[in-house]
DNA sequence: GTCTATATTCTGATAGAC
DNA sequence: GTCTATCAGAATATAGAC
């Protein structure tokens, strides 16, 4: 069993996931994972400090995901739409903090310190596409495909009808200069 | 000056979009609007009544923008592009009612009205880009890369240094077979 | 470290005057 | 159609026992 502070963190970020920034108390916190008002707020002082909790989650699996992306077997490209696409958040992973984050993008004093936090999220994956495909454009372009289907994980809106995530990296395959 | 009814629904937006759903409160709202809490309520009697309200604006500035992408001067791919990327959404214009109702893709009853409405969106926007290039792949593509400039309005991250949108549409102009 | 109980502020909504 | 005044409930946060 994970620690409670941990098990806050992860009924924090469904929460957020699953039923938005707006609807998230601390009581439905608390209920989802399983403590006390009074042993949450012993791990995190205040609302605004859970979040900043998140935020240094976000951070960590940043990093380690950073190491993800460089050593993916069929490259970088591949595992940064795949990862972005619906279904491909892992429990544990950077795109389910990711998501998470983005529903906090408003809020109060937080505000700059998430947007910070994101687009350091954002330079270092641009970083590690334009390592492999060494075409500042396109990278940006295979960037902002992974985004765009962030976007619809994040409403859940379909996908257009025929179509999948795989014919989308053939395309992008067949737009990137060869490599070695 | 606008009606008070549209004073009411430009405040909700542009709170939305500034601070965030989890900010907007109706003493916020009717602050930044001008009127009184009875006002608004005469106009929208409920908070989900605003929401809802806001929903009809976004159906019909939707309609009115599958007119304006079709006739786009530099045709559809540039227009949707420009109008998704940070600055691109005008006053009136669809993409800054979009913007708005991302933020309230959660929350409560309202939560599948709204992912329908931003479904119906994205599909009119798909099909007129699919019109257009007559690529199915390409079309989704480009529409990605659109959504993902989107999400970085939303979250104001900056675009990777040295690069703008205009590269970005030439390279999507490279991709795209030449048409009439 | 975690709990229960309580204090306090805020939010959405109603009533009724103008 | 728009306002002021007010209420009931929910939200964050505190106090203090275990």
């Amino acid at each position: 069993m994970p620690s409670a502070r941990d098990r806050v963190l992860d009924a924090y970020e469904t929460l957020l996931i699953e039923h938005g920034g707006a609807a998230v108390t601390l009581d439905a916190v608390v209920a989802a994972a399983g403590v006390s008002k009074g042993g949450l707020l012993y791990h995190f002082a205040s609302k605004e400090a859970l979040a900043v909790g998140l935020l240094d989650r976000l951070r960590e699996r940043s990093a380690a995901d950073a190491d993800a992306i460089r050593s993916a077997p069929d490259g970088a490209v591949a595992y940064y739409v795949r990862t972005s696409a619906p279904g491909g958040a892992s429990p544990g992973g950077l795109t389910r903090t990711y998501l998470a984050v983005l529903r906090l993008a408003d809020s109060t004093a937080a505000g700059q310190a998430v947007r910070d936090a994101l687009a350091k999220v954002d330079a270092d994956g641009y970083a590690a596409l334009q390592d492999e495909l060494h075409d500042p454009v396109l990278a940006w372009l295979a960037q902002l495909v992974g985004d765009g289907l962030y976007l619809r994980t994040l409403t859940g809106t379909p996908m257009p009808s025929g179509l999948s995530v795989d014919e989308l990296l053939e395309r992008l395959r067949q737009y990137a200069p060869r490599q070695a």
